[in-house]
DNA sequence: TATGAATGAGCTTTCATTCAT
DNA sequence: GATGAATGAAAGCTCATTCAT
């Protein structure tokens, strides 16, 4: 059949993606090498190199499959009726964010590594933000439209600034001992985000 | 002389550490080496061993050294007997901080570049986060106590989301052409931190 | 059909050595790759090895091709009455010899190369010169025959002397920048190589 | 004594040249590798690196040292009062230009090899080349000043040309089985360049 | 205190080559 | 006849680090 040979290729593909992932997990990026990938994958030297330009390569392939998740999260409907709904959908989505954070943990803390380190990760992670954001600036509009919020702000900015603190907090999380309560954070996160610090929450 | 020979070890110590600063400068944090440092400095390859450990101590220092101008923002009294009057000392405290940060740009383009590539760097860089979480942790008690602000949140949960907050525009800023003006992340910055993205202004 | 089989092999064939001499003369002998020529040819990978054992075997094919074209040179007649007669006949030979070298310049450098990279292509380019050494050496014993040429000299000996020096003017030439005008280097070597430097040439 | 470290690195690096002139004589250019160079001189795997930049570096100054003393047999004094003793002289110099290449033999094969394979080693055979020129032509200028020499013929095409002959049949000689005696090579190379195959010798 | 000669670990990378299809 | 997936050999090279002086 013509398509044994792709589909060697692709399974082969695969088992490589495979083996850099429990490489990466178990060594960090850093310290991962083309030759463990190889090692694990029991394949020839050569094999990776077929696939994949070097590590980079491997870490954004196994990056952008992750974060896909994430996405689906970012684009859950947003079209809340009054500010208490819009707080539940906000929050909602914090919370799902956070816990599929958590759920990858040990992945996210690779990503961490390889943005730090590696210029072309952290292009390829500025996308994804820039991804979020796009999202959020759509949300946010929807929420001026609607005189839910704030029209006098700037959504793609404000988009930025909230993305920033899920993902602050998103890094805070992913390592062990968190100073706080997730449940605790999503509160704050939110409150702050909607009602602001000096709102008087009484009236 | 005992003191002649303390002398030259302290001038000895103190052209490395400008040498060290030209370098990273120069070449960035992963790219510098000691061989190069020691080059700059016109001392032996042996030398700069004596005073530093490895390149992350170079930078370490170097860091310190900067952020001590920052901790001196950070530090500035916050005593507002109104809302307004908070809003324009936070708003005054964010600019004195980017503006620091764009004054010292290519510097903290290299300490981002180590904090992501080196754990030691890093675990630095979170002390000088706790060190500004812990002071403005103090602010918001402040004005907690004086009904300016939310008592129900933690102020040191809300002090990290503040600084996260102001820690990612920086980045931002001090990268080339920022998507905004300063003076308008300030503003959004300060709004949405104090007032809340949903609450509406003109109420 | 058996002959449209045949066909198609003698087609690859020839796709492979037009494309060959492409990336040899884009890349030079030592920086082309079996790999480069089978892309160049939209070959497989396996392809080019079931016509050629080497980058080698390549060059020699393509080299004895374009060394056809000078040989034809070398066995132009040569039957002259007197010295000026045989003065003319050699400088003519000369001409052609380098304006043709000239006229494939690319390619000749192409061959010098790989003539000092591969014995077996350096073992090629020894039979080639056997070849012109041997037609020189019948065109002097003619002369020395007929009392025109000094017959007390060995003939090959001669012959590889005069190959010699055309070979080393023609690697002169086929670079840039000649130091000295074609028809001066020709005249110099014929006249050196016929009269001989310490003769008076007035008398 | 502050001269031991200096005397231990002039050590190191002429161990160095010592095993990597063996290297060569034993594997060739193309076959020896720094690698091989280390074990033969006992240092450590980044100790060639420290004196030489790479294998074409050790070779140039194998190289030239080794035709250091070529040059010597060029700059011999050239004063001629005669044609029959300037026919002396220079074929004594090819006499020694021969043999001293037939001593150092299976090193000048190296140079050869080398020259044909590295730009670099080339470029730096051709200054050798220029040296040995410029010298001919001094004494071609000296010849036809006092009238031995035809005066009507451009001193450095000629010297060129003389030195061409020389290198042709100095590759020639040193590899095995030449044609023809090297008395016999000499002779014909300096009759011919003297007084041309077509003059009459018995006039 | 300061030096600098020497070390060696070990990853990356390329390409000719094979062989099953 | 043509293909292309897979292999693996092996050299280059850098740099932190040591230690005798």
């Amino acid at each position: 059949m013509a398509n044994s040979r792709q589909q060697q290729a692709i399974e082969t593909k695969n088992r490589l993606l495979k083996a850099a992932e429990l490489v990466f997990l178990e060594h960090g990026f850093q310290n991962t090498t083309i030759r463990l990938i190889n090692n694990k994958a029991e394949t020839g030297h050569g094999t990776a190199y077929v696939y994949f330009k070097n590590k980079e390569d491997f870490l954004i392939k196994i990056m952008e499959d992750t974060m896909e998740q994430f996405t689906k999260i970012a684009s859950i409907p947003f079209h809340p009726a009054t500010s208490n709904e819009a707080y539940e959908l906000v929050s909602n989505q914090v919370k799902l964010f956070l816990s599929l954070a958590i759920k990858k943990k040990e992945l996210m803390k690779v990503f961490k590594e390889a943005i730090g380190v590696s210029k072309e990760v952290e292009a390829r992670w500025q996308d994804i933000r820039d991804q979020f954001t796009a999202s959020i600036t759509k949300d946010i509009m929807y929420a001026q439209e609607y005189k839910l919020a704030d029209s006098s702000l700037s959504p793609s900015l404000v988009a930025r600034l909230w993305f920033y603190t899920n993902e602050m907090f998103m890094w805070e999380v992913i390592h062990e001992s968190p100073s706080n309560d997730i449940e605790d954070i999503i509160k704050h996160m939110t409150t702050i985000y909607m009602k602001g610090l000096y709102s008087n929450p009484q009236q």
